[in-house]
DNA sequence: GCTTGCCTTGACACCGGCGGCAACGTTTAG
DNA sequence: CTAAACGTTGCCGCCGGTGTCAAGGCAAGC
């Protein structure tokens, strides 16, 4: 399979896919020509990365997910380096939540303590 | 008040206040040699930016926070556009959170599921 | 006069996952 | 033969708030 095939069977660009590539995440042989020769396995691999990287993951992240997979598991996640990346991608996500809500709640009361003091210190133009 | 004087009470670099300065965001006047001369009120102008960049305001964001501080109003934030901003940005965090739980969600499971995976499959090393 | 420390503008670097273009080679259909 | 459609590498741009350096102009103490 060229690369043009891979790109549309997995829904992103060439250029995508040659970036990955370059940072070791996809493999290819390469044809007498020069292009690139990808294997079917390929096609699960990048809808690995394509998935892990919309939850929010970056690609060094990603990269014992790919093992995981070329080591013959089913999925990607099984493997001790997937899963502790795992924790600690859940473990982040607690935090920024936990920063999120402070942000909210700070925003929240910000807001109306502002819209507070307007109805306090000038007469509303919008009829009551 | 110099650049340098500000920067330091302000507990910030000299060139971020430039760069604040070139956004249009703080005032100076320029004394004859050229030097920046800042107002006392610029203070806390510089404030209100670094706490709402703290929050995860860009700058354009804060704009408006700013002509509100220098209309003379007390806080930044009483201001018709500074509660717009503020909605917006409430609404933003909000949406934000939701798709954080969701990912947090999916993360929990995706682990959950992996490790049940291992102790199905290989006999675990670790003494029960 | 010389050093030290402040100030000036301008410009590059960063981070990460690409998009997009240039300049060029290959294959295929007409 | 030629055009179109594919492939190749390489490099710039982006986004935003800063760090950092260069090359120079001032201020002030010795």
């Amino acid at each position: 399979m060229r690369i043009g095939e891979l790109a549309q069977r997995a829904g992103t660009s060439t250029r995508t896919l040659r970036y990955y590539e370059q940072h070791g995440l996809i493999r290819s042989r390469r044809a007498t020509n020069g292009y690139r020769a990808f294997d079917e396995a390929e096609l699960r691999v990048v809808h690995e990365i394509r998935s892990l990287l919309a939850v929010g993951f970056d690609l060094d992240d990603i990269r014992p997910f790919v093992a995981c997979l070329r080591a013959g598991h089913a999925t990607g996640d099984v493997c001790p380096d997937s899963v502790a990346v795992l924790r600690r991608k859940l473990a982040e996500v607690d935090t920024c939540l936990d920063r999120l809500n402070t942000v909210r709640d700070q925003l929240h009361h910000q807001l109306t303590e502002a819209i507070a003091h307007r109805e306090r210190t000038c007469l509303r133009r919008t009829a009551p």
